[in-house]
DNA sequence: CTGAGCATGTAATCGGTTACATGATTCC
DNA sequence: GGAATCATGTAACCGATTACATGCTCAG
């Protein structure tokens, strides 16, 4: 029922039921919300999508002259679009999540590289993960207590499990790779 | 010092010094290694980067004929595929680590579903997760004691963290969306 | 005066996917 | 007879990134 378009519209579609705005603030939006656990994609991206989900009459755009700064166009979601979203939360059976991490590409290769280098690369991974998670907690705090963003607040916690895992796994390697005896046990 | 080209290239490059490949085996090779924590190229990708390695220079391609079936193209990591990959490796400060997981993108919009679809596609989620751990506890044994595997080893944890993160995150959510009386607390 | 924030987009390119095309062998 | 494995690729398309372009206001 619901057009094929790529998840990432849905989501724009989806962040649209929170009420109208402009590209500029979606971006702000997407970057504090879904850009966590799905994709932020690039401003020129959301004007296209923006321009996209108008052509097929799911969002009704509205342009606004402003006094002393630019002008601005407001979009915000239709009828249809409603339907649509909801159709394509109800259909789609989850395309199978994705996880790339480039760090892992550089432990799997690590018999190339100089053991030090691969060290810092770890290192540099897990401070990247304790500063996220520290950020996850510190938004945990603000929307603690907020009904509204109940659903929301889940989708935290896969964020605060995630960065955990990565910290300990980050940890473990790290333990393997400082001692000298790895790769092979002793004869 | 190293061209630059995209991680999934470099990956490829890397999988070659395993030993002289065809396309058609590395696309097996891939599927059971870099897939779960990187990328799945398809197919005809995988083809095109390695005519992209050789057009570097960094690989070299050999025509082999073979009786009863299809003829193959063998790829062999070069002597500057090798400078090359190593400077990529010690240089390329890790592009950042990537989630895309869209069941959490369905959890976000919770509110505009309906519940027991919700609840079918984290259980389905959790279950994709159990079934990968699963899978990943039948290769650690399998690898278990390969010292030629280390380096492997350390990124298949990762795998192993990571699905015990959904699995638990899987819980939690559901335990909140079984309970008849979430969202707002009694009045 | 500089830089950050507000606000929108175009153009070019590239990374990656999907569909299509071919054809032999072997196993059930 | 049909499906799976071996083996390679082309062409078209689309999703996403990067660079470029513009211009005003306000705070330090």
């Amino acid at each position: 029922m619901a057009d094929d378009l790529p998840d990432t519209s849905y989501a724009i579609l989806g962040l649209l039921t929170f009420g109208e705005t402009s590209g500029y603030d979606l971006g702000k939006l997407i970057a504090e919300s879904i850009a966590h656990f799905f994709f932020k994609p690039a401003k020129s991206q959301i004007y296209a999508e923006l321009r996209r989900l108008v052509a097929h009459g799911y969002a009704a755009e509205r342009e606004v002259a402003q006094r002393d700064r630019p002008d601005k166009r407001l979009y915000a979601i239709t009828a249809r679009g409603r339907k649509a979203l909801s159709s394509w939360l109800d259909e789609s059976s989850a395309g199978s999540e994705t996880l790339r991490c480039p760090v892992a590409l550089r432990v799997f290769f690590g018999g190339l590289m100089d053991r030090d280098t691969l060290i810092e690369e770890v290192r540099g991974h897990q401070r990247a993960a304790r500063a996220q998670l520290a950020r996850f907690q510190e938004l945990e705090r603000q929307i603690a207590g907020c009904p509204e963003l109940f659903f929301p607040s889940l989708v935290l916690r896969r964020g605060l499990a995630h960065e955990r895992a990565s910290i300990r796994w980050a940890a473990e390697v790290l333990k393997e790779l400082e001692r000298p005896d790895d790769g092979e046990p002793a004869p």
